[in-house]
DNA sequence: TAGATTGTTAATCGATTAACAATC
DNA sequence: TAGATTGTTAATCGATTAACAATC
């Protein structure tokens, strides 16, 4: 198979997500005319998008919704369970552990670490903060194959070094700093630290 | 002036951190391929870049630290005092309001705002979460320029008129939905759904 | 001066869009 | 059938990288 550029990859989650309101709201068919129109995208790059992965479309009709649903999530391998670990208990991983988007994908996190004594112990939802020396034990027994880091700039390192050794096979890094891993290892960087400051460009 | 790519400005934030990191250690010079280095990136890039806006270097020397950090602090307009207002005072908010980012940058959140009557009066730092209906009158009484949107999707679109109404210029929508607005307003997201999902594709 | 490194053009690479034959 | 819309190629557009003259 043809190797698929980050872009596309990045453009099926929007994708997936304005299928799922569409099917919500019963609507059976999305021709890309329509698709682009209530996203703001080119049709034909929709429907390049898709025909990466296979011949989803009717001509003369447009895309059955559910079924176009079904093959996104596959691509994306959402249809199995994704478990998720977090280390960082702050406000942010708070506010991720207590996130709703879980229940719409198979992805969950199922444990939260951090090295603050005061954190190890306490409660989030229904996970118990666990210190950094389980980390590994804990990503083998539960099969954890996606890493949130939301620590402080100067520890995203050291996260990232110790998730890569307990074996996970992508990391989300919320904190303002570039981390390095080993090639075979897929990095997104979620920095709104830099979202802002290129925002700023923008004001008059 | 020719017109900037947005690839550029994307950019620029993880230039001016890096030479952060430089200048507290100490280091007075670096040059386009140290620089390229160390962020994994082509040092023309970097070259191109960074003479999209002027000559900041010295030939067989390389870019002065602390001249190239004013310099993009310039570009990114972040050497002027920037306000920010957030609308969702939830867990996501309360770690944005909590953030240090605004330290090193002279970009500040400066109210608060959200419509669930136990939210609003309660104290978040040190500010009072306002009700929607103060918005308007907040934004200009504070010259606020960019609104941060923490509420949930469904919401989001309302926020976003809202902050249009009351005159912001860019908006950080946080939410998992597209918004749309007059394309004189700039618009980022940072929706980490969409980074989840999309790093499941390149799971095993 | 010689070595290093920028600024910048030209070449390459890749992504987006237009166009249209195939076909429902 | 006629109209609509896909799948897909070709054309365009834009971004990245290589290369090198200028010069510190």
């Amino acid at each position: 198979m043809k190797k698929i550029s980050e872009a596309v990859v990045r453009r099926l989650p929007i994708y997936l997500r304005f299928l799922n309101e569409l099917h919500v709201r019963n609507i059976q068919t999305i021709s890309s005319r329509d698709f682009g129109e209530r996203l703001g995208m080119n049709p034909a790059q929709i429907r390049k998008d898709l025909n990466y992965f296979g011949e989803f479309g009717k001509k003369g009709i447009g895309y059955d919704v559910p079924y176009l649903i079904e093959k996104i999530q596959q691509i994306l391998k959402l249809d199995q369970t994704i478990h998720v670990a977090l280390v960082g208990a702050g406000n942010l991983g708070h506010a991720l552990c207590n996130y709703n988007i879980y229940l719409k994908s198979n992805m969950k996190i199922t444990a939260v670490f951090d090295d603050f004594p005061e954190k190890v112990g306490s409660q989030i939802n229904n996970l118990i903060v666990q210190p950094m020396s389980e980390l590994t034990k804990t990503v083998q027994s539960q099969a954890i194959r996606i890493g949130i880091i939301t620590v402080p700039a100067s520890e995203a390192q050291n996260v990232a070094d110790a998730f890569v050794k307990a074996g996970v096979e992508a990391i989300l890094n919320f904190a303002p700093s570039i981390i390095k891993v080993p090639q075979e290892i897929k990095v997104h960087h979620a920095d709104f630290t830099t979202e802002l400051h290129s925002l700023a460009y923008y004001l008059d």
